[in-house]
DNA sequence: CATCGACAATTAGAATCTTCATATCGGCAT
DNA sequence: ATGCCGATATGAAGATTCTAATTGTCGATG
């Protein structure tokens, strides 16, 4: 996965790829709002950013575009209050701003914290990412069959439940935001959905669980879920 | 506190001091990086603004003997592509860059920028930035599971007491204030409290801690809290 | 057409944040 | 020491924000 930079001054491109690679991520860059759209891949970027003001096509554009395709964040780069109020006026979901002048420091640290809110940095390198059995306490599932288990009795879990979990159970006792859930319901990073419906899903699962006295996943007020912390001996 | 200038160029020089004290700053200037490091004194400076190329002693070998002793911010002034590679190749703490040529306005745009982040970090490059667990003595904090610990103990802090404490863990023997810590517990920087509420906070974190019998965080009379001292073996 | 799952909207309820009033403490001058 | 004043601690109530639970709509499926 890699980070795509769109910003037609050839000397913050380099800045900020600089800084990005230093960080361990891998770049593509763009000149203008046109080339980014064509080299942009939902499947290959994780994140982007994105200048604000560009002749051609400006950011925010660019930015209604790929919405239009993918929910990839993006991390807006603006100069002017007046532009940062016109980014701000979009719905900013999965998306961040930087005023300039910044420090590659600060860029770099604002791309770390948005992988983290998003949980995509684990995207691919998870303790036990390929297994086909997960278990957290008395929490088992199997990936094979879509089964979720409390000990030895069998739940059944849809498809989204079941995604949900399954993700939660790669960082078990790690906070994930709604946000987060809901990149790891859908793999595909195109939905955008409310976080109600996320709590939505989180009592669905839980109700299942009630049926025999289990209690699989804690609300951290504020913040997120987490599974319940395992008890096991 | 001063700004320090290193710049061969005495029409430079001149441009930048003037911009720099129009914005109401007190400058130092060294024509070479050898006066440059005779003049420097951590306690008096706070930032340098360091030209890259010059003779005799180049910009960046003025950086490292700086950073032995000190971790004051440096903004390097450059013209050459190469040299800005150069630069960023460095260790980049809390530094910052300006392509020559720069207009006053954005130096001290950059200059004001860097010294908002210092005091938004409380001062200086913060160690461990963006660590996921920070450890003090006992006190042991878990940003991605949202979990603090004292030795073994587990403590449920909300997100608001999470967030100050985990400001605090940045600098652990600093002491902050209730303006800094408002700061650290709400990421949206506009947000104003009253000093009280702080001192709710900062009681009700403390109570939690009281039913193991800990105390992680000391009143310093009409200054602020600070983190206790570690005293493990 | 009936059913089921996914999702949104709503409102009831819970947790948390903030403030206020009061008690206590710390530093300082007498 | 003693008394004063400003700073901090404490407890509790009110406001605010967040979550849980209920219900209804939509679309896909059979």
């Amino acid at each position: 996965m890699k980070i795509l930079i769109v910003d037609d001054d050839p000397h913050i491109r380099d800045v900020v790829r600089f800084a990005l690679e230093q960080a361990n991520f891998d770049v593509d860059e763009a000149a203008d709002g046109k080339q980014g759209l064509d080299l942009f891949d939902p499947a290959v970027h994780q994140l982007i950013v994105l200048d604000v003001m560009m002749p051609e096509m400006d950011g925010t554009e660019v930015c209604r575009k790929i919405r239009a395709e993918a929910a990839t964040p993006i991390i807006f780069l603006s100069s002017r209050d007046d532009e940062i109020d016109k980014v701000l006026g979009l719905e900013l979901g999965a998306d961040d701003y930087i005023a300039k002048p910044f420090s590659p420091r600060e860029l770099v640290a604002r791309v770390k914290a948005m992988m983290r809110r998003l949980e995509l940095d684990g995207g691919g390198k998870a303790p036990a990412d390929d297994a086909e059995i997960m278990e957290h306490g008395e929490l088992k599932l199997d990936r094979t069959s879509f089964e979720a288990f409390w000990g030895d009795h069998a739940i059944e879990l849809t498809k989204t439940e079941f995604m949900m979990v399954w993700g939660m159970m790669r960082y078990p006792t790690k906070v994930y935001s709604r946000e987060a859930l809901m990149r790891l319901a859908y793999d595909d990073h195109n939905v955008v959905v409310s976080d109600r419906t996320i709590d939505s899903h989180v009592r669905h699962i839980r109700k299942k669980f009630e049926a025999i006295d289990a209690a699989p996943i804690e609300t951290v007020h504020g913040v997120g879920y987490r599974l319940a912390k395992a008890v096991d001996g």
